[in-house]
DNA sequence: AAGTGGTCTAGACCACCGA
DNA sequence: CGGTGGTCTAGACCACTTA
């Protein structure tokens, strides 16, 4: 892994909630209790958790409050609310594809094809473990994969999972695969990826890598590295994506 | 301008509220007057609007739906809640420096050092009016600046401005523009960017621009282009931001 | 028609801030 | 202390979805 920058200095931890302590307010402990039976299980990602006026005689409070409470993990991103159907759990992420920092995956939601080229269990790497939250030496699995649009490589990427979560995955033949791996995280290991923090730079192109996506060595190229967390804020995989540093291109809004 | 890539496929519409239909929510009908009285200067920038009770009791509403309009003004970032202190109408933008595209920005919020390098009136290319959304040839201001930290130029900035707007700026020495520009704007010319939009891509430097940054020609640089609108919407600013590659370093977070 | 979330009321009391 | 925003109640009625 030649001139690829360094990665990010470290992990972050999840600036959420604290645990509603006893003087919070009244919403803000429902809310966390609310939080609790979610994680739990108690409603499946992507159902409908109870109706907000059956939640508040629960809870003993009045309709009010309890919407305060529902409202707050809506803004988490934790539920989605429909009127006239119900509060759903939200289920994996969206509209969380690498290739919405790239010119290439402009037309359309279009699903890129998908190649898996490596996958291996190793012993965590130390800067693979910290940013996964774990002990160096930890066995994860690793990812090697390619996508593409229009029958050309345009990304590479490397992708590691503690293989605690997702022992079996280690079995699977390359053509076992689904494209989106996140819904298939979902399916078969339960793991529900919501949040993720991508962490861009610029690097250049390795020999290997080079040759992969038809491109020079040295080639400049954007590297992203993501970390994805899970409903309860475990930090279930990282990922490394390269692309063509010319292809770049993100838009971002200030307030 | 050499082998920089080219600007952002056009304008895009502010994506805010329609002018709130007769059918609207109550509470969204009170927020669009209330906005119009806040764009009318009924309250300065920075000054704290008429309590809620009394807004309530002037719209003939309950507390509960005036707390609702005025939280959806909140939403759109033109108000501030202060407990115990008021409402106020935002400010100029904080915190969308172009350096928190980079590393070297990092060591804390200090405010790097800035040097005018030119300052004309033109006529707008075209490319620089659409962005602006002017008629191509409308007078523009353009101003060229340098910013630095720890004695070394680390960006260039090409600043385009509508004359129609900032018509006495034309008149000023670079000695005399403060070292940022948004609060210059608000407090001389009575202009508050209250958002903006960022476009991120790759480009090369050019041999002029390379000379001014101590880098080789041709080497990788990351182009900002930004279009800044005031507290009304109207596009005030067109900024173009070139910075060493080497030095990007960007965090999204998705849900 | 029944069930869901969305809007709205007319109060009460609490928590925070500044003079 | 008086004034601000924040929380909470116990209702009523509206709007949307599904069956």
């Amino acid at each position: 892994m030649p001139n690829r920058s360094a990665l990010p200095a470290a992990a972050d931890t999840h600036p959420d909630d604290s645990p509603a302590s006893l003087a919070a307010p009244r919403w803000a402990r429902i809310a966390t209790a609310l939080k609790g039976r979610i994680l739990a299980g108690e409603w499946a990602s992507g159902t409908a958790i109870a109706a907000e006026s059956a939640l508040a005689e629960h809870y003993g409070v009045a309709l009010g409050t309890m919407r305060a409470a529902i409202q707050a993990l809506v803004d988490q991103g934790l539920l989605e609310r429909v009127h006239g159907r119900g509060t759903f759990v939200r289920g994996a992420l969206t509209g969380a594809t690498m290739a919405r920092f790239f010119r290439f995956g402009d037309a359309g939601s279009e699903i890129p094809e998908s190649r898996i080229v490596s996958l291996r269990t190793l012993a965590a790497p130390a800067e693979i473990a910290a940013q996964l939250g774990l002990a160096a030496g930890t066995p994860v699995l690793r990812l090697l994969r390619q996508r593409g649009w229009e029958g050309k490589v345009r990304l590479l990427e490397t992708i590691w999972l503690p293989a605690a979560l997702f022992s079996e995955l280690a079995t699977l033949k390359p053509a076992e695969f689904a494209p989106l791996l996140y819904p298939m995280y979902a399916e078969r290991y339960g793991i529900t990826v919501s949040r993720a923090i991508d962490d861009l730079r610029f690097a250049r192109l390795g020999a290997r890598e080079a040759t992969q996506l038809g491109l020079p060595e040295g080639h400049p190229a954007l590297a992203v590295n993501r970390v994805a967390f899970d409903l309860a804020g475990r930090r279930v995989e990282f990922r490394q994506t390269l692309g063509n540093a010319d292809d770049f291109h993100y838009r971002a809004e200030v307030r």
